[in-house]
DNA sequence: CGGACCATACCCACCAGTTGGTATGGAGTC
DNA sequence: GACTCCATACCAACTGGTGGGTATGGTCCG
């Protein structure tokens, strides 16, 4: 159906996506014109009109992309393959750690941008934003239930909770990093998740219980 | 200077500060009209722009009137007179919580949308937008302090960092808020933060010190 | 009177979306 | 194989509504 890339350049669409990512990730969805994103992505506004019928259905593609994107990022993933579901947990926030480089509007998160400008304004943009959140969440909340079930099984919060909590503390510390100029907050952050999980989630918990 | 309000109407200069904080929290910046400002405060763009130079400089107004708003209404509150600064940091997340009612816009937080769009292309109001941020953050992390050296005095954590992580959290719960269309997700974001300044900060923490 | 305050009418730059094309390549037909 | 037909992909120039900002004049008050 889409033209395949070739030797190594893709096509237009994914191009003027991948631009989207980045200019709505800087300047924010209001603020991001259709010519910046054409730029970026070398091509005219005349293609993006053949791809893509106005802004909105772009700003909803971006978001469905990212999705796809960060889902083959994070499920490639190293710390993926470590068989204790904590391992992997923790492995997750480090990895998150680990990929604040770089300027910021090439690690900050897409659809929680897009969402805080959208959300009373523009409902189909709002709920693409959502599902992408939510489906991340969820691979989160796996591992999440998993780890819940060997380390704290009678805990009192749900696994999905937890797994929210961590996207609320992800999406906080790119907002500080936004208005401190660099990662460093987003890392402190990050670190503070991390004791919480380890908190929660205490491996030599049989030996401490003394009732 | 500015003339005073009479009867409960406010000035006009305060009338359209309060329609901006509405404004650009519901639309975001680059999407709030000025005349939707000038709208809902009941003025004529004559009035506006006899108060403010531009766009910009209605920004930065409103979120240094944000700061002394929000830092009013926090040091007001009736957890502010708890005698124990542990009590005082669980009775502000308690407050924020019982605050999450009604729309999206009226509880959400101005500076944490702002910085979002602005970060990038216009220094000014990320500036005034960070200090907003920070001198909030500095309050809490007195509490912070206070009740680190009473229960948690050895700790590899700073109370400048835990008190960043609290609005991390926060930013980041109104995000998924936006998100799910709703403050249910928000509150148990809270929950979980609450339940880790429990962990961080434990009040029985001398009897079980054994050195 | 003079200045603070505010209203009306207007200007104009910017940008989403349109128009009217061209180039390419594949399917069908003889 | 050559030729038509057409869909896809792309481009450059234009338009028109929108919204930030201005010009001007009026009113009230000290």
């Amino acid at each position: 159906m889409r033209r395949e890339m070739t030797e190594g350049r893709p096509d237009s669409r994914t191009r003027l996506l991948e631009a989207a990512l980045h200019v709505i990730r800087a300047r924010g969805y209001p603020a991001a014109r259709i010519e910046d994103v054409c730029e970026r992505a070398g091509v005219t506004k005349g293609s993006f009109f053949h791809h893509f019928t106005g802004k909105e259905e772009l700003a909803i593609a971006a978001a469905d992309y990212w999705s796809s994107k960060t889902g083959a990022f994070f499920s490639g993933a190293g710390y993926r393959s470590l068989a204790d579901p904590l391992d992997r947990l923790l492995g997750y926030v480090d990895f998150r750690k680990s990929i604040l480089r770089g300027a910021l509007p090439e690690f900050t998160c897409l659809v929680g941008t897009m969402v805080q400008e959208t959300y009373d304004t523009n409902p189909a943009i709002r709920d693409a934003c959502e599902r992408s959140i939510t489906a991340h969440a969820a691979e989160v909340a796996k591992d999440v239930a998993e780890a819940r079930r060997l380390y704290a099984p009678g805990a009192s919060w749900s696994a999905e909770s937890l797994a929210l909590y961590t996207q609320a503390v992800i999406q906080g510390a790119f907002i500080l990093a936004k208005a401190r100029g660099g990662p460093r907050v987003a890392e402190e952050c990050l670190d503070h998740l991390r004791r919480y999980l380890e908190l929660l989630l205490p491996r030599e918990q049989k030996r401490r219980r003394r009732p």
